[in-house]
DNA sequence: CGCTTAATTGAACATACTCAAAATTTGTGG
DNA sequence: CCACAAATTTTGAGTATGTTCAATTAAGCG
């Protein structure tokens, strides 16, 4: 399957997908904002970014899901956030005047488009909305961040498990089935984005099968029992 | 000793703090922002808003230092981050328009000021430097915040305290000796910041005071040897 | 001073990690 | 479309790190 980047609309002011950071915008700025758009596609597996490098602009995911990941010194990730349609990428970076701090993959086959930092900048010093907007989205990350980061400290490793398959199902929703988690990560993935090894989340799900609490088909899951997920993270 | 709230100015113009945050205000506009102004005095140990709470306006420290914690299922702190003069508190829940996430304490005996919400966004949604400026504070924070998810995830308690001697170091400095941290935090409390137990702390504190890389005395820490603790963090 | 809070030390223990090896799945080129 | 290589998943066993719990000492502070 070859990537068809026509798919991608040129401008801005044509996209299907109704982004909460550019729904500020008007037609016109939607258009300068397209200027220099670029049309990526990006293979399952790809960089999209990397930690340490300078960013150039912004990245805005038209169709496909993307993990934000740090290496720690002994080279394990940690993986920070995910990102779907919609969603932009890079712009703590970008808005912070910074070299990246995390690295960005493609977890399917996406396509991302590219927005100028140029473009980008002479609207956000205009257009006092789209500050606003940009001023949510990095206080929502903010306070996830910060929930993570009280997770990962106090919570034990079925716990934290618990809670990321929450976030996934929160984030992505489910199948048409209605139970299966509508994102498909390895159990390494899983592991580090709750920040447990592999083999302790290979055995925490399989526990949490056991008891009926989900159920295991390949990398996809299905949860069955919301409830008791959600239960056992708050007392 | 009685506290003295004349040491505040009326007006964020007399500020003899420089804020960056509220560094591209005319001084028209600051007069605009102390119109509600009230300035507050906390003692160690009180608390200037609480998690779960809802903002009405924003705060400044005006000399003094703050914790901003939150509080996990079994009662357990995690300290997530600390802040002096000049820094702003409870913006993140300002600007989410959120209930508070975390719960701000007064470290020691400080002076606050305190914004009225409104005054803010008046501000905030005509002057878009002030909207830029708090992008970058909470791009700054979203920054420290995934790199403190890392750490805490990744590095050995040893490490963590190390890290945590390091941050406390670069924010609020040495004392005139210069080797001596500027601030004052129990064992429990450093703990809380380095996402590990008291025990723990003591006696890594210790292990360190025994190879020669700080000293103690009492709450007080020196630092002998900086290098130590910044080489044992990158490998 | 007396009383509460904080710091310290010790010992037992548990959780989750490491390492290793086998089974299974996935991807790819012929 | 099959076969083989590579990657991923799974299971087991041993272990280390840091926790918990308990008891003692020291420090603050009214």
């Amino acid at each position: 399957m070859k990537p068809d980047l026509s798919k991608i609309p040129l401008s801005c002011q044509d996209c299907t997908n109704n982004s909460s950071t550019f729904s500020c915008l008007s037609s016109e700025e939607k258009d300068e904002l397209s200027v220099d758009k670029g049309n990526n596609f990006y293979k399952k597996g790809q960089t999209i970014f990397y930690e340490g490098n300078h960013p150039h602009g912004l990245y805005c995911i038209h169709s496909g899901k993307v993990k934000i990941s740090k290496l720690g010194e002994e080279g394990k990730e940690q993986i920070l956030r995910l990102a779907g349609k919609a969603e932009t990428l890079g712009y703590r970076a970008l808005l912070g005047n910074e070299p990246y701090k995390a690295t960005a993959t493609a977890l399917e086959d996406s396509y991302v488009c590219y927005l100028s930092k140029r473009q980008f900048f002479e609207l956000i010093t205009k257009n006092n909305n789209l500050c606003l907007n940009m001023i949510h989205t990095l206080a929502d990350d903010l306070r996830d961040s910060e929930q993570k980061l009280l997770d990962i400290s106090q919570l034990t490793a079925k716990e934290r498990i618990s809670s990321a398959l929450l976030i996934l199902k929160d984030k992505f929703g489910y199948q048409e089935d209605g139970k299966t988690i509508d994102v498909k990560l390895t159990r390494r993935e899983l592991g580090e984005f709750s920040g447990v090894t592999t083999e302790t989340t290979i055995r925490t799900l399989s526990e949490l099968n056991k008891e009926n609490v989900i159920e295991l088909k390949g990398k996809e899951i299905q949860i069955l029992d919301e409830k008791n997920l959600t239960h056992r993270l708050h007392h």
